[in-house]
Order: C-alpha cells, then sequence, then structure tokens
DNA sequence: TGGTTTTAGTTTCCTTGTCAACCAATAGGA
DNA sequence: TCCTATTGGTTGACAAGGAAACTAAAACCA
C-alpha cells in the first residue's frame, strides 16, 4: 500500500527556487566581499547612504527592510569599523544622522565592482533577453506584494 | 561638483530583486504556518523526509544546503516537538538515521496544501508562461552553480 | 504651563544559522 | 594487529535579525 501521495513536492514550488537561488547568489557575494571585511546587509547599508544625503537610522531601517534595532546593530558594526559615522541632529536631541566616512565613501565603487561582477559570473548563463524577462518578473513580483521603497518598475 | 559616479545602483543587480522576492516569498509562508508551529526550515526538512527512507542527518544536511551542525539543532527541535525520532544504526555505531514520527507524517500533506497555497497567492500575478518562464530560469541558474541535489531540469 | 502621547534609538532576549573544535567509532595500511 | 586517518555527529562561540521593553526627547493639548 502506497503513502498517501496527497503533498506536493518540494520542487513544485516556485518560492523553493527563488530561495535556492537567492542564497546561492547571497553566499556567493558574501564570500567575495568578505575579503573586503564587510558582509551583505554592510554592502547594502553603505550602499544607501553613498551619494545620498545623510539619513536617519529609522529612515534607513524603512527602505532597507530592516527593523530600527538591526539598523543600530548594523551601524555599530560600521562604525567599528570606521566606515560610518553618527553624527547628531542639532534640531532634535533625539535624532542623529548617519554619514559615511572617508574610507567609507571609498569603499562603495570597489564593492560596487565586486556585486557587478558577481551579478555577471551567476546570470551570465542566460541570454540578454531571459536576464530582462527574469529582472522585469521580479520588480512586478516585488512591487505586487511587500511594499518595496525601491522603484519596481 | 558631483560625486563620483562610479558605483552602479544596488537595484541594478539582479541578485537584489531576487533577495527581495525571495525573502518576501518565505516570510509569507513563514508566517502561515506558524499556526501549525513549524518554520520554513523545519518545513523542508519534514518534506524530505517524507515518504522516503530514513536518512542520515549528514545526507540531509547535503540536500538541503546547510550544515551538518544546523541539521542537530533542527533535528532536536523537530524531536523536541516529536515529529520526528533519531534511530541508531545498527551497522555503524556513530550514524544514526532520522525518520518521522506519526505525527509527522501526518502533518506534511497540511503543510504541503499550504505551501501549494503560499505558492499560488505569490505567483498567481504572473500569466502561466511567465510562470513557466520563471521556473526554468531558476532552475536553470540553480543547477549551473551551487551543487543541488535536486533535479533542476 | 504641566501632563500625556508620540517618536527616535537602544537594549535585551530569542531564534537560527555558521564555523571550528571536539569525541567516538570505523577504515586503512604498515 | 596496532596506529593513524577519516568520518558521523555534537557542542560552543559567534553573527545577524526580529520583537518587545525601555529611555529620553519632542509634540500636542487643555
Amino acid at each position: 500500500m502506497p503513502k498517501p501521495p496527497s503533498a506536493s513536492s518540494l520542487t513544485d514550488h516556485l518560492g523553493f527556487w527563488l530561495r535556492m537561488v537567492s542564497n546561492q547568489v547571497s553566499q556567493a557575494f558574501a564570500a567575495k566581499i568578505e575579503a573586503r571585511g564587510v558582509t551583505v546587509a554592510e554592502w547594502v547599508l553603505l550602499r544607501a547612504l553613498y551619494a545620498a544625503p545623510p539619513q536617519s537610522p529609522s529612515k534607513l531601517a524603512g527602505t532597507m527592510g530592516l527593523t530600527k534595532g538591526a539598523v543600530t546593530k548594523l551601524a555599530d558594526r560600521l562604525i567599528a569599523k570606521s566606515l560610518l559615522q553618527r553624527r547628531p541632529d542639532p534640531d532634535d536631541a533625539r535624532a542623529q544622522t548617519l554619514v559615511l566616512t572617508p574610507a567609507g565613501e571609498r569603499l562603495v565603487p570597489a564593492l560596487a565592482a565586486i556585486a557587478d561582477e558577481n551579478d555577471r559570473a551567476f546570470f551570465g548563463a542566460l541570454t540578454a533577453a531571459e536576464r530582462k524577462a527574469l529582472e522585469k518578473t521580479l520588480r512586478r513580483l516585488a512591487g505586487h506584494h511587500g511594499k518595496t521603497p525601491f522603484p519596481t518598475s
């Protein structure tokens, strides 16, 4: 007597493959930037602050999809690495503003190059048309659900 | 004088969108199965063991893309929930084998239904053709890089 | 103006994973 | 047959986030 077959397979779910590929990409990227002494989350924060006006932790939490607590800790780490600086807000004693240090500013382009490289290495296997289609689909999905702070189209 | 523009934007990277959408899907799924008392990782392990021969932790670590240590802890949790059982290997005193308990077996189909539902809710916005294309692309990427133990085509 | 409510950030605790050190037991080789 | 190397699994330290409690400073308001 066969087992009840009523369970769809893991690999039937798009979500499963999405998670798998996403993990692969992130892990590969993490490995590559590790030499520069930063993690993926740190890169995202640095990038968000690069060439942008100094921002408050809570604003960054919003755009990065993290909680305030997470940003506090992330900022602590980046400050410890001298890539970031906390600056008091003259108008509001509660508030503060995060700014890259010169070292931070200098680091971003290098990391961006690595990110480009990683993306190429990973998605290079696809044709240009496939890449375009994938991007379009992902942006659509991202926009549809979660409230992304990034332009999805 | 404008800032050096030499850094590509975060949203230029497919990897970025992949991570974003993947997180959305996983979080939504996690929320839905929370009521059943399991996490996403636990679901993956349960599913991997369902209707399959009992397997060793290291083998599962391989197929799930986790370390042995992670599987040990995951198994501990599932055992605490009476969904899983550790069984000594008669031929090798070091080895063991993991098997679902009856409760575990019973739970999987319910979770699978939720997973189906979640996938539909998420990817329902796409046309059938888009879904097919996405799946094909993801499987290709997964197969290309990481040594996936799952059939990628 | 004095009291209450919001808001900005931090801290604490919990979960989950990695990595590396470790313990046993088995396999292999002189 | 020992002695060494490998393998299976566990453990402990640490990293990274989320949730909720907490602190201090504004803002609102009667």
